[in-house]
DNA sequence: ACGTCTCATCAGCGCGTGCTGATAGAACGC
DNA sequence: GCGTTCTATCAGCACGCGCTGATGAGACGT
C-alpha cells in the first residue's frame, strides 16, 4: 500500500528471505553451488516447489542460475545480501542515537 | 513447511521485514521516539493497521512499546537487526568461496 | 528415432496475512 | 461525572502466496 522512496532494504529481497524454504536454499548454496535435483533432494520438497522458489531469489537476484547440459547449476550472489546487511546495520546503528529523542505528542 | 534447525536469520523478523509499510516504521521509529499518532500521521496509513504492524514488530523483539499517559511510545531496539544482518552478511562471505565448488550431478 | 531425465511453467487450491470498520478501555481536560 | 483523545483488540473480507499435479521443453543415452 505504501510506495518506498529511497528504501534502506530492497523490497525483494526482503520478501525472498521471508520464506523458510527460501532461507534454507540461500545457506546451502552459500556452502557450494547445487543443481535443482541436489536441493529437492536436501530440502525434501517437491521439484516444483524448489522451482518456484528458485524464481523468487532469481527475480530478488540473490541467485544466478546456469544451465549446464540438462542440469541446472545455481549460485548465491553475495551482491544484494551485503547490501541489505549494510542497510539493517545502518537502521540498527540510528536507532542508537534515537533512544535519547523523542518528539513530544499532542 | 520446515523446520528451521539453526537459523541464521530468525523467522519472525524475517517476516517483519518483508512489508513495506512495517519497513517504513522501522526507519521512522530509528530516527526518534514516536508514538502511535505519530506513525499513523506519518504514514497515512489507519490507526487500526499502524497497531497491527507494531504488534508484528514487538513480536518480532524489533520494536519495544512504552505507554506515557494516553500515548504509547514505541522505540527500535538494534539488537535483532544487527543479529541478522551479522547473518547475512556471514551468508555473503560463505557464498564467495561457494563459486568455486560445484557439486557433482547425477 | 525413441525413451529417459532434468527442469521450468501453468492452472488451481487453500491458507495466511494485510486492511478495514466497529468496539472497548484507559487517560486527560472540563 | 462526562466528553474527548489515544490506543489496542476483535470480526470480517479480499488478496497474495506457498504448495500441488499436470504439461511442455530441452538434453542425454541407446
Amino acid at each position: 500500500m505504501l510506495i518506498e522512496r529511497s528504501p534502506l532494504v530492497d523490497h525483494g529481497v526482503a520478501r525472498a528471505l521471508a520464506d523458510p524454504t527460501r532461507r534454507r536454499i540461500l545457506e546451502l548454496l552459500a556452502g557450494e553451488q547445487l543443481c535443482t535435483c541436489h536441493l529437492v533432494e536436501e530440502l525434501g520438497a517437491t521439484q516444483t516447489n524448489v522451482s518456484n522458489h528458485l524464481r523468487v531469489l532469481r527475480e530478488a537476484g540473490l541467485v544466478v542460475s546456469e544451465q549446464a547440459g540438462r542440469y541446472a547449476y545455481h549460485r548465491l550472489v553475495p551482491d544484494r545480501l551485503e547490501r541489505m546487511s549494510a542497510g539493517l546495520a545502518a537502521l540498527a546503528s540510528r536507532s542508537r542515537l534515537a533512544l535519547a529523542v523523542r518528539r513530544p505528542c499532542g
